[in-house]
DNA sequence: CATGAATGAGCGTTCATTCAT
DNA sequence: CATGAATGAACGCTCATTCAT
């Protein structure tokens, strides 16, 4: 167990170190010999742990942007009201974003640039998110809670964009301000726009 | 005023195919070589018009994307009503990205990325863009047309991050729908959102 | 004993998965980790028992190559006529390489290439083998059988590039026909080539 | 003019740097930094003429050493006596050699080990080579000079490997003797043992 | 004896940038 | 102004070898 243990615990140092690299100097700029000196290991353990540099950023994806969003669905799962379940995403979202700024980084400024390449792998896309908040969305419909008429998969980008967007700002600014303070204006505009 | 003429033919047509390029390949894959053969020149003739690399992405921003703001802000300057002027300032955006698709993808997909070292640029963030979305949420509030208690600097920023995810969604689709279909839905959401 | 038979069967089984390494990928593109997987051991083990990777491959020539040379020299001491003695190596030589392509494999693609450093080390040159055809040939002279003229020290390195190819020609060819077949028509026009 | 002459110039200096690095320290062990730095360029002007490292050795092959091949057809071509033009066949293999040792050290030391890849690469086999050894004994079959009863693909096969042994062996000796005596031996023992 | 995780030197290759023509 | 051949720094990745367990 102590070896398994230890084991994991190299990895995961390696993805963390990925993702400290990647925040600060961008997926391009961050170079393989970046990332070692930052998890403490030699250029070629990290090659032990994962394919590639690609595969570096994609585990990523696939480990922990993927674990956010299967809990923010466990967590969202207890609550009935759709209203205030879009209204507890935006919160968590923004949350969690400020309490993990590294991920957040390549999360928003990365994910773009890599969406390119990511088409060819699915598990990095973000069609579990956008399918979160679709349902969500339509839960409102029936109800009775949002319009009928509403475009969900218009508008289930929409609302991604703009929490993107927000996180992004802060990102850029600095981090100089509490990112959670923009989740009521966020989830009032939406839930007003979404309304009967 | 011909030679002028003929110069400045050469730097567009170098700044097009760089759009082309990094449109196609993203910034970092698309190589000067690239440019070069895109724009029919030769590769050292690039730099007789930009300093370097980076300076051609940022000229585009400069360039092409503060245009497009401008070219939006006179429109809308027609327009007094403010909840007109955010619904056309919605249609306006995505039917332009429709018209010009490379550029599009350049501005959503290498803008994140770049935004990184544009903090370094002033010229080349979007502070204008979001000023024009605010000026027009402040506008609708003196109308009495929104709310007054609207985090505007936050909206202003959903709202930006809104119509961002729509371009790049439909560009990650490979453009296979209207685009400017997302426009009323999206417009509505957000006029209703703010409406008193 | 049982410990000791243990031991060599472990040295054995690396040597020889050495051998089908080398046969299969060549002796630069196989790995260790290639020869260790085919062993059955691990990586390290390998070093228990040789020095590096090189020695590996010299082992290969002073353990299996020296011991193929050994066998002919045994089995044509009973022959006493020159001619024969000749046409039976030609024989042996090609009989023995059918019987083991990967050694012969290694024998005949990677002794070239290894030569070179191989100059280093005299257990792994060909001299004992050079020297057994010299000395049939100088026997059929002294036997009245081949002609006295025939300048000894380059026939025999004829004589051994002649069969080195054949097997060559063989092993590229994917080993489709009968090696054996081609030893009646060479030792045919050596024995007449050389003949009073 | 001049121009094309100095391109030629440089790709030229570069091959022949390779040849002598191939030489001196095996393909696998010699390094573009090394060809470079004996062709007096930077190592990415290596890539402005050749693919990638196995272009350089392929272009070899097919450059240099099929104009050897060529070479001799035209030479012997002028010859009748299918006799004298295997006899001559030798001395000019053994000349040539003799006089481009680097080229020979690569033909002989770096073929072997490269027919493994080259099998995919149709230009850089021997085939046109012994088609030339073949055509020559058929044609001296036909003279009646040479038993009818030869298996030519058998011989020319050999009559190869003899000539490419003799070559090797002289490289390895660190070419401290004539190679070009040993042209009249082994002229002498195929003729002979081809002959009626 | 045996393991296999860890190491890190080393190499092929790319490409932004320069500069002689 | 324009060219494009040449540069060489930089980086991802491999793999022989070591050594703590």
């Amino acid at each position: 167990m102590a070896r398994v243990k230890k084991t994991n615990d190299k990895r995961d140092r390696i993805m963390n170190a990925a993702i400290a690299s990647f925040a600060q100097y961008g997926y391009h700029q961050a170079t393989i010999a970046d990332v070692a000196r930052e998890a403490g290991v030699a250029a070629g353990t990290i090659y032990l742990y994962f394919k590639n540099k690609d595969d570096l950023l994609i585990s990523i994806f696939e480990e922990k942007v993927q674990r956010f969003i299967q809990e923010f669905h466990r967590q969202l799962s207890r609550e009935k009201n759709a209203q205030v379940k879009l209204s507890k995403l935006v919160h968590l979202h923004l949350v969690e974003m400020q309490k993990h700024p590294d991920l957040a980084a390549v999360f928003q400024l990365e994910l773009r640039q890599s969406r390119h390449f990511m088409s060819a792998y699915p598990k990095t896309d973000l069609k579990v998110y956008f399918d979160l908040i679709g349902d969500i969305i339509e839960e409102g419909q029936q109800q009775g809670l949002f319009r009928k008429d509403v475009y969900v998969s218009a508008i289930k980008r929409a609302f991604f964009g703009a929490l993107d967007e927000t996180v992004t700002s802060w990102l850029l600014a600095g981090k100089n301000y509490d990112l959670a303070h923009m989740a009521d204006p966020l989830a009032d505009l939406f839930t007003r726009g979404l309304r009967e």
